[in-house]
DNA sequence: CTGAAAGCGCTTACAG
DNA sequence: CTGAAAGCGCTTACAG
């Protein structure tokens, strides 16, 4: 029988299809019994106006678009949870991308995204985009999707709007809590240097290094590509070391689970043989290793501020670009946890 | 600006839209140069059509809903990373809602995604709607959605494609294991059992007990909601019983959660004090437990084999309704490992 | 308060 | 091989 238009409901109720548009949207004053008598046979039809038309007609549509890098990462599980939320509660709807991180996925998403005439972007960039070329092209792309994005997580360098962690200030908090409790020899299992998240850490922790007058060592730093299996090779190197470091960093999630994998495999353990601050939570891990100390990233509210921060935008296109930067503070503070640091 | 349209490309190359409409689909023959002459202005312009457009002129559309209760549990984000495959390799978008688990969300996402007019849905249905009016209303609403649909994980007893794990077979084989390790006295954190989800897993809890002629004891049976505190609480209880259970399942991974949670803060260990098998993985226990058994649900698999369901059901949509039962095996079955069920 | 008409950006018979 | 025209299901000035 084919999906009811506003036009079987226009003729049911013997009345024009401008009518009834008044009636489902509420605008301009129809009277009161036609409304009635419209709105009773659009319940029992169970009529609801296309969304695919209306935005047609409307130039303009109630759909976002997003694009994570994994989509099976709790990390981006919790943002998307938080976009969702705010999705919701404003009624629009959500296309969402998995770039798996990979630039051409990246661009498909973007294409795709653009086809849909998506009325707001969030995007995690698969990658830096640091070749010039390459962010030319997708400067050029997102501009041609023509609609308010913001950035989340990853700075590219290029004027939007975006929400981020402040992981340098993490990092270096993290560094100097270390420095405390008395190491000097700090290991650090970190990203390329190519990508911009990994120079962020990395500056945080030589910067805290510096400030307290310790010469960064080269052999004590590791640079991997935030995997699991990279790290836990790195780690094993690290933690094999003839003159091994007494702490070391883990700079995300994936990254500390190798780690431990390495720690563990070699029966030693934490913080009794090395000490480990890591960047994320691991909730498993809570349930043996109860001092785990990671720097904090409230994942949920990055989700929920970028698309407020969306909307915000989408409300005001004019306003200046904004950025903003939510804390990463350690895990725990006290004294009490930050004793275990000690040497 | 504005967005260039086909009426631009048409009118720069000299040409009808309907000519262009012609290259761009690769429809019916287009002399070659005027077809290279188009295809250039296109890319010239990076012209690309608009897909809301498209979809209401051809009654149809390219994307696909989904409905996952929690997308920040690992589970599902391994679903979508499935599903998303799949979507990428067919050129399909995905319109992604999350409902919480709670049925006033799970309507109005449906609600939604009818709105969209998309073109195929996968399901997962928060609550059970085992009340019979609340199961008739979801029932028209899925119709009136009058797209294909595919159930995930959780059957409600309509009549739809789906995909599901043969978590009854998992619980079955699990506690058979047990049992011949030399345990009778096998507990399980089990869900609610108005819930399906609950009910097949203790079908094969008590089956697999009967089998072995052991009388099943009310008082080791828990029963939660799949929650990590609820299960916590259980888990306690269950661990200070005076006579407690030998072994335990618990019956998802966050149950799971809660056992270990419980166990580790009374300062016992696993196999040591008590034996537990678990309902999917839970990555980062093993980086410890390494000896942590659980029925292993492959649920990147299951978002595959839900998509291709989907897109096989939209390109046949008279054959029969099929059910797809993934197996749900233990993570180990060499005797090597189930030595270490021995009582 | 209501309707006729034009238009949103496409596709697709139908002619030629 | 190509174009004019109708149509997809809505919304929105414009009249009345």
């Amino acid at each position: 029988m084919g999906e009811t238009t506003i036009d079987d409901i226009a003729k049911e109720a013997g009345v024009s299809k401008a009518t009834v548009s008044r009636v489902i949207n509420n605008s301009s004053s129809v009277a009161p019994d036609t409304r009635e008598k419209i709105q009773a046979i659009i319940d029992k039809r169970h009529y609801s106006p296309s969304a695919v038309a209306r935005g047609l007609s409307k130039r303009t549509s109630s759909t976002i678009g997003v694009v994570v890098p994994e989509v099976d990462n709790p990390f981006f599980g919790e943002i998307l949870r938080g976009v969702t939320e705010i999705i919701d509660r404003n009624n629009l709807s959500l296309i969402c991308c998995n770039s798996d991180d990979d630039s051409k996925k990246d661009y498909k998403a973007l294409e795709m995204l653009k086809e849909n005439r998506v009325r707001g972007l969030l995007y995690t960039p698969a990658t830096d985009y640091s070749d010039k070329k390459q962010k030319k092209r997708l400067e050029k792309l997102l501009n041609e999707i023509d609609t308010p994005v913001v950035l989340l997580d990853r700075k590219i360098g290029l004027d939007f709007d975006g929400v981020y962690f402040d992981d340098r200030q993490g990092i270096y908090d993290a560094t100097q809590a270390l420095i405390k409790g008395g190491h000097t020899k700090i290991g650090i299992i970190n990203g390329t240097l190519d990508r911009v998240l990994a120079r962020i850490r990395q500056d945080g922790y030589l910067e805290a290094l510096r400030d307290a007058g310790i010469e960064p060592e080269e052999r004590y730093m590791f640079f991997g590509d935030f995997r699991m299996g990279t790290s836990y090779k790195l780690s094993s190197q690290l933690l094999s070391m003839e003159d091994r470091p007494t702490a070391v960093l883990t700079c995300n999630n994936r990254t500390s689970m190798g780690f431990f994998k390495a720690l563990f495999e070699r029966g030693e353990s934490m913080p009794k043989d090395i000490v480990c601050i890591g960047l994320d939570r691991i909730e498993a891990l809570e349930l043996f290793q109860t001092d785990f100390v990671y720097i904090k990233r409230d994942a949920f509210k990055m989700g929920r501020k970028a698309m407020e921060l969306l909307i915000s935008r989408m409300a005001f296109p004019d306003k200046p670009i904004s950025s903003i930067i939510l804390d990463a503070p350690l895990s725990r503070e006290d004294a009490e946890s930050l004793k275990r640091f000690k040497k």
